[in-house]
DNA sequence: ACGATTTGCCAAAACGTTTTAGTTGGCTAT
DNA sequence: ATAGCCAACTAAAACGTTTTGGCAAATCGT
């Protein structure tokens, strides 16, 4: 009868892990046994499964995991694959992805391998780990149109999951909202209300998420008989910065303009006192919409500026990412696609349509 | 003579990756051979390792890594533990941080395996990562005095390396600016100005960064014979949000106060319009001075209220982490404390005082 | 009572590397 | 000629698991 020992105290007094043949031994059975009752098999005896997880909880053997994965051929790591542009991480979508990842891998027991890689060594990087073995399968973050790291990919047979589409998503995993669907009804909404000049002040066009906001507003006019130029573009590099007081201020500018979208909450918040002091247009106040990705401490209704928004959680959007991989590794599943909900609050005054309705068949099922 | 295959189709061709027994069949060799040749010994021909090296490239060859780990005792893997507090990824001061680690990782040849466990279960997840030998060592951020994992980890004998100091400093892999040292200088650089009531806006003390803030500008008024209340202390959990805005708010109320230290410039820039638009106090401004992280799109001399400032990088913290750790892992170093460099920059008007004479003998070489 | 089935356990192989402890054959020194 | 040495290679063990295939004893059905 050995006395029970703080398990990092056997750490510590062995210099190296407990394994599974210390339990062995201590147990007087065989690897075999061991591992097949802590793994649940059902050839072992009740008292015989008892007295090895016992012995196991006593000692703090925990399964080397090295060896597992080695002949599992299976890693439970996912990599984050990210360009070494330091703005990225100081990005609160980003963060907000990131988090709902994190906390989805942590239920789904896989770990998060986050890594940078220089701009023209993307593909590289991403064949390395594809080649070593080190994880299961890729998150894609931010996709462009005809993705190069999307064909590496599908080219290796690697499992991966892309937050966002690009054309050939039929093919693989991915989460997204309605970029497309839901620009579009903004951009219908505002029309419906009068305004014939809009902004739209809209992120980094060479990421698709973007290019197909444009896209919907783009098409919203046109379907309403409007000109080319009912919508004035702005683009944003990055939402943190003075992108946001500065387009901001360019859209207030055109005093022909009435209305404006914003892509991100946080480029609405940078432009937030001019808007708040901006002079009325043609006897109303200027209109503003937003998308609202549901970010921590940026919560659109709670500010004094009224604001219509479509909102949709980027912090789920990461959860499902990672829900996905595991479905397409850990249950064979094939890859499917995840459309994560949004909602739309419309401040009174403006909801003079339905924003069900607008959008015509032809439109239907568009991704850009 | 095979003909050149494109990698990937080597990859799909076979199912599976390629291995070492490839290349020995290929090349006849034993894997022995292989092995040494790629891994740079002499007692390989420099014919043979030409082919050796020729082939792997060819078959687009890397060593399946869950293999290497489990033979080499060694992963190169890091494991950066968070609370899963979704707060936290919305720092961009943690996102500084890691992407300064992440750069450094890339450099060292690490992986940096991010993960977020549930509020009580902090230590059994560092646990987990020890006994299950997926990682060489941790990353602590953000330590408390008397830290639980900073202990956890000392008993364990796993390397780790701390941002930031705590008692025990002397005796783990640190790496950390001079919160005391800089925080000291800033208040008696104020008290030399003629401030006698000043505000601190500091971030959380339950983490010594900010404790050992506070400690520095209460002994700065001890030294400078000045009462107790000197100095007028404002606390914030977090630097996003409003928190920067209100505590200003507070402190302007109190019209005793003559001059404000702000812990983080994302608090000063929350608080900004009030600074700007702030009356004087006994005829002069308000006084403003601010620790700088160096955080991108956030530069302290663009702004046009003129502020005095301590800078210090948190990016090159970032890449000192993973430096020691690989110093630590890599090397067999003894652990070591890194000290980031800062620099003041104070504005004509405050520089009535040599900043580098305010810290008493007495006073040196403390962590807080 | 006895063959068939079930229960509970185990030896050995496999995963893909690195490392140890060689072996072989050719060259050098005497 | 031959002992000694060096250059170039390799067989086998080891890392710590999971899995395959099997075996002995206990239980069951008739």
């Amino acid at each position: 009868m050995e006395k029970p020992r703080k398990p990092s105290a056997v750490l510590a007094a062995l210099g190296r892990s407990v394994t599974i043949k210390d339990l062995a031994a201590e147990l007087g059975l065989s690897i075999t046994t061991i591992s097949r009752a802590l793994n649940g098999y059902s050839d072992v005896g009740e008292k015989t499964r008892r007295r090895v997880t016992d012995a196991a909880a006593r000692l703090g053997y925990h399964p080397n995991r090295n060896a597992q994965r080695l002949v599992m051929q299976r890693t439970h790591n996912v990599a984050w694959v990210q360009t070494d542009n330091e703005l990225k991480y100081l990005d609160p979508h980003f963060a907000e992805v990131m988090a709902g990842a994190l906390g989805q891998a942590r239920v789904l027991n896989y770990d998060i391998v986050l890594t940078s890689h220089a701009i023209d060594r993307e593909i590289p990087t991403y064949d390395r780990y594809v080649r070593d073995n080190s994880v299961d399968g890729f998150i894609v973050d931010l996709p462009r149109e005809n993705d190069e790291r999307v064909t590496y990919l599908m080219d290796t047979g690697r499992a991966f999951v892309v937050h966002g589409r690009e054309r050939r998503c039929d093919r693989y995993g991915w989460v997204d909202m309605d970029n497309y669907g839901n620009f579009y009804r903004l951009a219908r909404l505002l029309i419906a209300n009068g305004h014939r000049r809009i902004a739209l002040i809209n992120g980094d066009e060479h990421f698709n998420y973007a290019l197909y906001r444009h896209n919907a507003v783009r098409d919203a006019a046109q379907d309403a008989g409007l000109p080319e130029d009912t919508f004035v573009l702005f683009n944003s590099s990055h939402p943190m910065g003075d992108a946001g007081f500065t387009l901001t201020a360019s859209a207030l500018a055109d005093r022909e303009i009435t209305a404006i979208i914003y892509s991100s909450i946080l480029l609405l918040m940078s432009g937030y006192e001019l808007l708040m002091t901006a002079p009325d247009r043609k006897g109303r106040p200027i209109a503003v919409a937003t998308m609202d990705d549901n970010l921590r401490h940026l919560d659109p209704t709670r500010l004094a500026l009224r604001v219509s928004f479509v909102r949709s959680s980027l912090h789920d959007a990461g959860a499902a990412l990672i829900a996905e991989l595991s479905r397409q590794c850990d249950e064979g599943r094939p890859p499917s696609g995840t459309m994560i909900p949004s909602v739309f609050q419309i401040i009174p005054g403006l909801d003079r349509t339905s924003i069900d309705e607008t959008l015509p068949v032809h439109r239907r099922n568009r991704i850009g």
